[in-house]
DNA sequence: TTCATATATTTGTCACATCAAATATTGACA
DNA sequence: TGTCAATATTTGATGTGACAAATATATGAA
């Protein structure tokens, strides 16, 4: 097998380590009771973190598109894990906020998914982590 | 704005770094004559480098599932980028091979995708880079 | 006040990801 | 030879990515 510029290319081996990892995730979380895709476990972290957020400091939040977010908002809201409240004074904005069925799915799902990703890096020193963090940051301050 | 795992995980911050250089990539070969996503253009790129190759090979090459790569391969060959031919001895199989088409496409757009790939990896010394690419190659043998 | 512009959110369309299941063909073995 | 498991590929259902456009409401300036 030649090598390609795949090989050499940060973008592309994120790629391939990020669909990974999320497939492991996402099979973690099938073998558990719930029903959630990581995406959706992402918004609800966020939500408990920091406490009730209009949609568009969401989509800021987890660096998504508005649309999306309405998206992965409404299908936690059918779940009744999160509620879409009024905001006084603006009729154009949800505030969001975790209902307490998404704060306990999200204390029994998250173990597994801490689980995935130790085992994830379980080859990795902790100098490297670090390295790779600050690293991936740069990326995202230069990009954004 | 309180920390939160997110912030602290190489997943998280992979799957961000990635959107945003995924997102540059697009707009970049949007400027371009050419349609094509990054996607199509990864298998584009494998055949080119590796030769013709069965969908079973080529989905394990770009690491996506079977299902995935015929939806992809379905869309270059619609665009007359690269052609199914059948296998002798195996009516299974197909040989995926790039067409004239397809390799002209190739040389004139993968300029575009190694400069953004430049500037988006621009801050990070080669040492970095280097580590980096190492940890995610060691991330991906752990979970293949 | 009224109109133009900005902001918050949603909807539509397409590409791709997952998994499960369907099809077709091959190959090994009783 | 007939049968059954393995292999190669595709299709279907669902969720999420991107972008553009639609909708509703706010707000600032004439």
């Amino acid at each position: 097998m030649k090598k390609s510029l795949r090989d050499k290319s940060i973008g592309a081996q994120m790629a391939i380590a990020l669909q990974l990892m999320k497939r492991k995730n996402h099979q973690a979380i099938a073998k558990t009771e719930h029903k959630i895709t990581m995406e959706q476990l992402v918004v609800l972290e966020i939500l408990k973190t920091n406490g009730d957020m209009n949609m568009t400091e969401l989509s800021k939040t987890v660096w998504k598109q508005n649309a999306n977010i309405t998206r992965i908002v409404d299908k936690l809201e059918k779940q009744e894990l999160v509620r879409r409240n009024a905001v006084k004074g603006d009729r154009r904005a949800n505030l969001v906020s975790i209902t307490t069925k998404g704060e306990t799915l999200f204390k029994e799902v998250i173990p597994v998914v801490v689980e995935v990703y130790k085992d994830a890096t379980s080859t990795i020193s902790k100098e490297e982590e670090a390295i790779t963090l600050n690293v991936l940051k740069k990326i995202i301050l230069h990009l954004a």
